[in-house]
DNA sequence: AGCACGCCGACT
DNA sequence: GTCGGCGTGCTC
């Protein structure tokens, strides 16, 4: 008797093979085993997806034979199974390229024996958990959002302001889970391995070390791998990671919680562009896992899903749990909006600010000001011939850094030394133009020399961003500096104002948030509305710490529009109002969550090449089913159009129904792997397919 | 994606 | 005369 087993490999989205490659098998191989099979020259890993019984007779096509099958480890289940092809299928891309990339990758390299070895190791050590009560209280808002909880379905919008108490209420969630239910998993997502290591603290605190286990990039791959196996042989009961732990293969899952829904880093930006969100809501459904999403700034997406009461059958399918009140005594910071139009020109920092921050150094208080721009200048100039640091292989500029005296794209990482002339017409006179957080430290610091703290000392200024936190451990020290009053002003990029509890921070300074106002990505109000309602949060999270103090916590804005609706919501912490403006705003455009959108993206060495292709994809389109229900808008080259010598174009797709929209990509696929090999795809470096994007 | 094959410049 | 550049093509 002979078998022809499916498998999913990793073929590239961009080879046009099948989902899955036959392979020829003696016996049986259960579907979810993981094999080794021959692919080209090499051996590969992959996922066993079907077994077809052959009939006698002769083979039409020689198989090649199946080689070992990983069978010390339990076959991934129906649902995981389930969920990678519904992935797959979503967002346009090949089964074994999200199989694979959902698998830990140390798996790829180890042999069938040294995998049983490994796991023969790991059985022996006997993990006893106890949850550990909770002596806090939790809040009427806090109760009442368990108990809809947990007489309702969901999935649920946890819509809590910074300081509710949202991580209080995931654990009970988790807490009351395992009582009923011993033996179940849990899955925590945050958007960023940053802000894993507090969480963790939290969850092996409240249900032990052995529990808990993380899983993100930022592991070393023997990490992962135990990590991703105590997961599927259901040993762990809670698994906490960024958007790949949506993945994981979990066979006991119950509750999926989504910390910070909104936040973007939950959609992939490159390869398989998922959104983890979106798939946790997915997966929650198919496996009967109960979902929370939870967020102080709710995604537009979620926000419209949602109903406000019980019973409500107006707005969407998700149920919202609403807790408005921090805990505590501490109130929400006060908004303070300065009118940049007021100042003299350009004004960086306004006396007022100034003021606000030379009191809260009197007073021995810390401030935090934070500017969306790493370096100390976006671009070097020359004042007489109009040369700009220009990056050479894109189409940006380089940015100065002053401390290391180096021009570099942060597109490419072209880096250069600092020229001392200018290169065009050897003037001397080039000068920085605009500022990023290196050049606001700097200004920060001479603006403060002469003040004195309470003791008598220098004020100490210091910066977090990208560049200061390059080196491993960099950003938990300095973190750690803050939290322990070594600084009296905090300067950084948006990498500060999310998740650390800054408890003794009572000013929070936005120097120049204008730019996401107007900007063409319709996207960018929502952004900047929940970064600033973030980082307000960060102020005076310690209500005991503030009010000893005798300080109010104040967030300040400067802006050239204090009458924009944005900053009006925002000074009344009234998200909901900002949202209803924004969804007014969407449904009458058309946009996003009352459209349903998709790009096609093509890279080449010149622009003309990739709308050639764009052109001719376009025109591809015409002939599929549906095509008419979905619009598609020119293509345009992308905002940064060149990087790395590569230039980048790309159309958008939008239709009123998501099901015509992935039914027309879908047919599309075939048609643009075809598309390569006429002469408009000559010269096409690579095209891909982004469902749901994020920018457009 | 890998990893081959395949046809043109600077080296022992 | 070879070593090696990366252009094109294939992988059940």
């Amino acid at each position: 008797m002979s078998w022809r087993i499916d498998v999913a490999v990793q073929t590239p989205a961009h080879s046009a093979l099948g989902d899955v490659l036959s392979y020829a098998s003696g016996v049986r191989v259960t579907p979810g085993a993981l094999v080794r099979v021959p692919l080209g020259r090499r051996e590969v890993l992959g996922v066993a997806w079907a077994a077809h019984q052959e009939d006698a007779g002769p083979a039409a096509v020689e198989l090649k034979p199946i080689g070992a099958v990983l069978d010390a480890l339990a076959p991934l289940d129906e649902a995981w199974r389930d969920l990678v092809a519904f992935a797959a299928r979503y967002y346009q891309r090949s089964l074994g390229e999200i199989a694979l990339a959902a698998l830990p990758p140390q798996l790829r390299d180890l042999s069938a024996v040294q995998l049983a070895r490994r796991l023969k190791r790991k059985r022996s050590d006997s993990p006893p958990g106890g949850v550990s009560p909770c002596a806090v209280a939790l809040s009427a808002e806090q109760t009442e959002a368990l108990s809809r909880f947990e007489a309702e379905a969901g999935p649920f919008l946890l819509f809590g302001s910074t300081g509710s108490g949202k991580t209080e209420v995931y654990l009970r969630a988790v807490a009351a889970l395992l009582a009923r239910e011993p033996q179940a998993q849990a899955l925590v997502m945050v958007p960023e391995i940053n802000l894993t290591p507090q969480l963790e603290a939290r969850f092996k605190e409240r249900f032990g070390a052995d529990s808990v286990v993380s899983l993100h990039s930022g592991m070393t791959n023997p990490q992962r791998l135990a990590s991703w196996l105590a997961a599927h042989s259901g040993a762990a009961r809670i698994v906490l990671g960024t958007r790949m732990a949506v993945f994981a293969s979990m066979p006991a899952l119950r509750l999926i919680v989504v910390d910070e829904e909104h936040d973007p880093s939950y959609k992939q930006q490159e390869g398989a562009r998922y959104s983890a969100r979106d798939l946790a809501v997915w997966r929650g459904r198919r496996e009967s896992a109960k979902v929370i999403l939870g967020s102080a700034t709710p995604s537009l997406e979620s926000w419209h899903q949602s109903r406000p009461a019980a019973g409500d059958d107006a707005g969407g399918r998700y149920v919202r749990l609403s807790m408005p009140s921090r805990i505590g005594t501490g109130a929400l910071p006060r908004v303070r909006l300065v009118d940049m139009n007021l100042q003299p020109p350009k004004t960086v920092l306004s006396a007022a600010l100034l003021d606000a921050i030379g009191q809260r150094i009197a007073r021995g208080e810390q401030s935090m000001v934070f500017l969306n721009r790493r370096g100390y200048a976006p671009v070097l100039a020359c004042a007489d011939c109009g040369w700009k640091s220009e990056c050479p292989h894109c189409s940006a500029y380089r940015v100065f850094h002053k401390i290391d005296r180096t021009l570099r794209c942060h597109h490419c990482g072209f880096t250069e030394r600092v020229p001392r002339a200018c290169p065009e017409c050897g003037n001397l006179d080039i000068a920085p133009v605009g500022r990023g957080t290196e050049r606001l430290e700097e200004h920060l610091g001479e603006l403060f020399a002469a003040v004195r703290r309470p003791d008598g000392s220098a004020v100490r200024i210091a910066r977090i961003d990208a560049d200061s936190t390059r080196k491993q451990g960099a950003l938990e020290s300095q973190l750690a500096a803050v939290h322990s009053g070594e600084v009296d002003v905090l300067v950084g990029t948006q990498m500060i104002a999310k998740g650390h509890d800054f408890r003794r921070i009572t000013l929070v300074a936005a120097i120049n948030p204008d730019g996401a106002l107007f900007s063409g990505d319709f996207r960018a109000p929502e952004r900047l509305f929940s970064l600033l309602m973030q980082s307000a949060g960060r102020a005076g999270r310690d209500a005991a710490y503030v009010s000893a103090q005798g300080a109010t916590a104040e967030m300040w804005i400067q802006t050239h529009h204090p009458q924009h609706p944005l900053f009006v919501a925002l000074k009344r912490h009234d998200y909901p109002a900002f949202a209803q403006g924004e969804l007014e705003d969407r449904a009458a455009a058309g946009m996003p969550p009352f459209a349903f959108q998709a790009l096609l993206r093509a890279d080449a060495r010149t622009q003309e090449v990739a709308q050639a292709f764009l052109g001719a994809a376009n025109a591809a389109a015409d002939a599929l089913a549906g095509s008419d229900q979905v619009t598609r808008y020119p293509a345009v080259p992308l905002a940064i159009q060149r990087v790395a010598n590569v230039e980048r174009a790309q159309m958008l797709l939008e239709s009123a129904s998501r099901a015509v929209l992935q039914r027309v990509l879908a047919g599309w696929q075939p048609l643009l792997h075809e598309l390569r090999r006429t002469p408009e795809g000559k010269g096409v470096i690579r095209w891909l397919v982004d469902v749901d994007p994020h920018s457009i």
